[in-house]
DNA sequence: CTGTTAGCGCTTTCAA
DNA sequence: TTGAAAGCGCTAACAG
C-alpha cells in the first residue's frame, strides 16, 4: 500500500505533476479552476506530501531542532511545550532532543539536525561557558542560544539572573535579614557568576559585610548533599537567617537539611529559591521563588528564530527576559 | 559554504560516486584499499551524509518519532530521556513531540512523522480509550503504544495498574486501614478502570465493605480541587484513615487539603500515591508511592519497536511492566 | 496559465 | 571490483 504521491493526484486530476504542485502550494500562476480541482482530488485521495522529498528539493524542511540539556527537567519540559506550540503556529515542526549535559552528544545532535536540514536550531547548551565547539558546527543554520551568550555569531535569549538574584536579595533584606546564605551549583558558567555578583552587589548596597563562609558551592552534578546545608545551619557564630537556593535540587537538599535539623520554616529560618517548580508551590510551607517567565522566554526565542530564518541577512538578535518574584510563605520578617 | 557531499568525497578520492557510497556503507563488494582511502578522505573533508537524501532513496530514515501527551510532565520527560538513549545506541534518532492531550494534534503529529518517513513511532496517547482514529493513520509504520492497548493492530507496552493498585491497597490494609479513600481522575480510560477494579477486589479480598462515598472522581483536566478532599476529610460518619491518590496532581491537592484542615501525616491520616515523582520524594513527610519502572518500560518499548522495525513480519508484540512500592513516611500503622 | 525538463544527494541496479 | 545511470517525490526553471 504505497502512499499516494503527487503523481497520483496529477494523474487523477488530469494535469501535469508541476501543475498539481503549484495548485497545492498556491504558488505561481494557476487558474482558480485548476486549484479547486486539484485540491479536491488531493483531499479525496488523502494525499500527504512527502516532507522529505520536499525538503530535499526546496532546501527547507520547515522543521526546527530543539536541543535541551535535560528533557527530564520539568522546566525544560514546559519550555519545549510552549515552544512547540508557537512554532507550529508558524508552520514549523519541532524535533526535540536531549543532550543529557554531555558535550559530545550535544555536538552529535547538532550534526544530526543539520544532516536533516532543519531550518533552525534552538539550543539550551550544556553546563559549559564555551560554545566555541558549537559555533563551527552550527555555521550556516539560524540558531538561538538559550540562557547563554552567543557573542555576535549566534542569537540568544537570556534570563536576567542578575536582576532575579537582586530581587530575591532585596526582598530578604527588606524583611530584615542580614545573614543570608547562598547555596549554588559551583560550575563556572555565566549565570552563576551573575548571581554571585548580584549577591555581593546587594550586600554592598545594603551596607552588609560579605562573609565568604555563607557561600556554599555544590558540586557540578546538581545533586546537592544536605550535609553542606547542615553545616551552615549549625555554623559557629552568627548563623544565617535566610537561605537563598539557586535551583530546585539545591532547594530540596536545603529543605531536607532544615527538616532533619528540626528547624521550622519560616519561623526559625527563611528560604527563597531561584527557579520555580511544582515542588516550590506544593511544598508545605510553600516556597517563595523567582520564576522564569516561560511565555516570554518562548515568545522571544521563537520570534527571534523566525525572523532569522525568514531573512538570513538580519544579524542574530538577542533578548533578555526578567524573572518575577512569586511571594509565598517561606520568608519571615525579622 | 555548501556542505561537502558524497560527490566531493568521490572526486577527491578519485573514485566514482557509487564506489564512494559503497565504501562508506561497507555494502557490496569493495576492495579494502578503496574503503580505507575513501573513508580517510571522508573524515578529512568532514563529510556528513545528508540524512534526508539518504532517507529518500533508501526509504529508511533511521529515526523514530515519539509522541507523548504532555512533555512538561516530568514522568514523560524521564521516559523520553531513557528512550532516546537506548534508541540512539541502536542508531536511531528520536524526534519528540507533545500532543498536549489534544486528539487532532495527535493525529497531525502522526501524519507529520509519517511524512518524514520515520521508521517507527512510539505513542503515548491522549486520555481516550479509543485509538481507532490512530490505527488507520498509522498503518504501515511499526508502532508501539505506551500504556494503552493496541489490540492486535499495534504493539503495546502497558503498566500494570491493577497490580500496582493492589500493592498499595494490600499495604494499607496490612497496616490496619479499613476506611480507604480513593481519589482518581474520572476519565474512562482503561488504566483508571483497572485501578478501580483493583481497589474493589482488594476490599473484597480483605472482607471490607465497599463505600461508594469513599471514591472521589476528579474532573478530566487533571487539576484536582482540594475542596473534594476537604469534604472527604470532614465527612460525617466514619472518616477515611488513608488516602490513595492516583496521580501527582491529585496528591498535591490532597496534601493541600490535609494541610489546610490542620491534620498531620501520617499521625492523623495516611497518604499513598500511585505514580512517583520528585515531589513525593522531597515532600515532608516523604510520600510512600508506587513507581513506574522507567528503565523496564523504556527497555521493553525500544526492544519491541526495534524488532518490529527490523522484521515487519513479526506481529506487534506487547509487554506489561509492574509497578514497585517505594515505602516512605506517609503511612501509619493503626 | 500549463507542461516539459532538470535536478536536490543519495543508494542501487546493471553492465563492464 | 568498479562506474554509469536510473530514480526516490518533489519543486523550480524554462518553454510553450
Amino acid at each position: 500500500m504505497a502512499a499516494v504521491s503527487i503523481h497520483d493526484v496529477a494523474r487523477v486530476a488530469g494535469v501535469s505533476i508541476s501543475t498539481a504542485s503549484r495548485a497545492m502550494n498556491r504558488a505561481g500562476r494557476v487558474s482558480e479552476d485548476t486549484v479547486k480541482n486539484v485540491q479536491e482530488v488531493a483531499t479525496r485521495l488523502g494525499y500527504q506530501p512527502n516532507a522529505i522529498a520536499r525538503a530535499m528539493r526546496s532546501k527547507q524542511s520547515h522543521a526546527v531542532g530543539v536541543i535541551v540539556s535535560d528533557i527530564s527537567n520539568p522546566f525544560y519540559g514546559r519550555l519545549v511545550k510552549t515552544l512547540e506550540r508557537s512554532l507550529s503556529e508558524s508552520g514549523y515542526a519541532c524535533f526535540v532532543a536531549s543532550s543529557n549535559n554531555d558535550i559530545s552528544t550535544e555536538v552529535n545532535l547538532v550534526r544530526l539536525f543539520k544532516s536533516r536540514e532543519v531550518d533552525g536550531i534552538i539550543l539550551g547548551p550544556c553546563q559549559t561557558d564555551s560554545i566555541a565547539h558549537l559555533v563551527s558546527e552550527i555555521k550556516g543554520t539560524p540558531t538561538i542560544l538559550f540562557d547563554r551568550d552567543g557573542g555576535n555569531a549566534l542569537g540568544s535569549v537570556k534570563v536576567d539572573h542578575y536582576q532575579g538574584t537582586c530581587s530575591a536579595m532585596r526582598y530578604l533584606i527588606a524583611k530584615g535579614h542580614r545573614r543570608i546564605a547562598l547555596l549554588t551549583p559551583g560550575s563556572q558558567i555565566q549565570p552563576i557568576k551573575d548571581r554571585i555578583r548580584a549577591y555581593q552587589d546587594c550586600l554592598v548596597e545594603a551596607s552588609i559585610g560579605f562573609d565568604p563562609g555563607l557561600i556554599c558551592l555544590a558540586d557540578s552534578s546538581m545533586n546537592f548533599p544536605p550535609e553542606r546545608a547542615q553545616a551552615l545551619l549549625n555554623m559557629p557564630g552568627d548563623r544565617p537567617t535566610a537561605f537563598l537556593c539557586l535551583g530546585t535540587k539545591i532547594l530540596a537538599g536545603v529543605l531536607a537539611a532544615i527538616r532533619s535539623a528540626r528547624r521550622a520554616i519560616p519561623k526559625d529560618v527563611s528560604v527563597i529559591s531561584i527557579g520555580d517548580s511544582d515542588f516550590s508551590e506544593l511544598h508545605s510551607p510553600s516556597i517563595t521563588s523567582l520564576a522564569w517567565d516561560i511565555k516570554a522566554l518562548s515568545g522571544d526565542i521563537s520570534s527571534l528564530l523566525l525572523s532569522q530564518m525568514r531573512d538570513e541577512s538580519t544579524g542574530p538578535g538577542s533578548a533578555v527576559v526578567e524573572m518575577r518574584l512569586i511571594e509565598r510563605e517561606s520568608c519571615a520578617t525579622l
